[in-house]
DNA sequence: TAAAAACAGTTTGAATATAAACTGTTTAGT
DNA sequence: ACTAAACAGTTTATATTCAAACTGTTTTTA
């Protein structure tokens, strides 16, 4: 079994695919339990969820930068998520151009359905792992990141 | 400064997080530079034609594969290649089920001004790394990898 | 070798993505 | 206080995504 040296640059550009596989891997066995369980939910609905879970009563624009999406996506999926009966959307009386999005019974209810599911793939995938090598890879990514902030906000 | 420790899971979590965070600050890098020089293509046809311009001459399904996409967003893709003249589509002679895809002049030529802009962004991003912990990144989360196809092929 | 299975590509339909232009609200600057 | 700028959300237009059903071709297998 060979060796192959790659130098830094190629290295990056393999974090990049890998990243972009991981992700796809992820998506892939969420949509399977989802569809398993006749679930009315899409992945990109169950990431959105994931954040109004931890934070309920946000804005959409919170939102959308959160899940790293632009605010129209999020007029589109929030009216998606209100169809379903999942969250309700509020006028702010403090600042009336905030919509703030609170989770309906049925909303909360879901988490305790979807969280475990999330939790199972993400159990398998760092099963023969050490915690330290995955907070290093944490600390990594967030620096690389920070160095891509950096360099926006000069130019 | 407090440090928060964060469990196993916690982290994996995290990492998906800055994952998407860090793909979608790459993209947008690049989306910047692609409207500065008012070039007529967008991020997801240079994921196409950056694995063209590595192996040209490839059918549709292995550049879908490798672009991790569905192979019915490759129809739209190639299709789109082709109308903007970057690529052909030629039917391939041995197995008529196969369209091999092939670079034009033109779409030879794009490498030259794209390829570039991709180098500096990751450039940027690893400016302040090590090479071996980039090293690490990648063999870590190709053991995610590993570890969610083998948990698929199981089932 | 004939039928079945596997495969590559296309089409269709529903969901999502972004950018840009727009409305309405709040904040800042003079 | 008034005007301008900033901000949140919506709408529109266009591109992309996937899944599922389909066509045509090749390979398996009985």
């Amino acid at each position: 079994m060979e060796t192959i040296t790659l130098t830094k640059a190629e290295l990056a550009l393999q974090l990049g695919h890998s990243m972009h596989e991981l992700r796809s891997y992820v998506r892939q066995y969420i949509q399977v339990k989802i569809k398993e369980h006749s679930v009315n939910i899409t992945f990109e609905m169950l990431e959105v969820m994931s954040f109004i879970w931890k934070k309920d009563g946000s804005n959409q624009q919170e939102i959308a930068d959160e899940t790293l999406r632009d605010k129209s996506s999020m007029t589109y999926l929030i009216d998606n998520l209100v169809k379903r009966g999942l969250v309700k959307r509020v006028e702010d009386e403090n600042d009336r151009r905030n919509k703030l999005i609170f989770l309906t019974e049925q909303g909360k209810a879901l988490k305790e359905q979807l969280n475990p599911w999330v939790a199972e793939v993400y159990d398998i995938a760092i099963a023969d792992l050490e915690t330290a090598s995955l907070q290093d890879s944490v600390v990594l990514l967030n620096k690389m990141i920070g160095s891509l902030k950096t360099n926006k906000s000069q130019n």
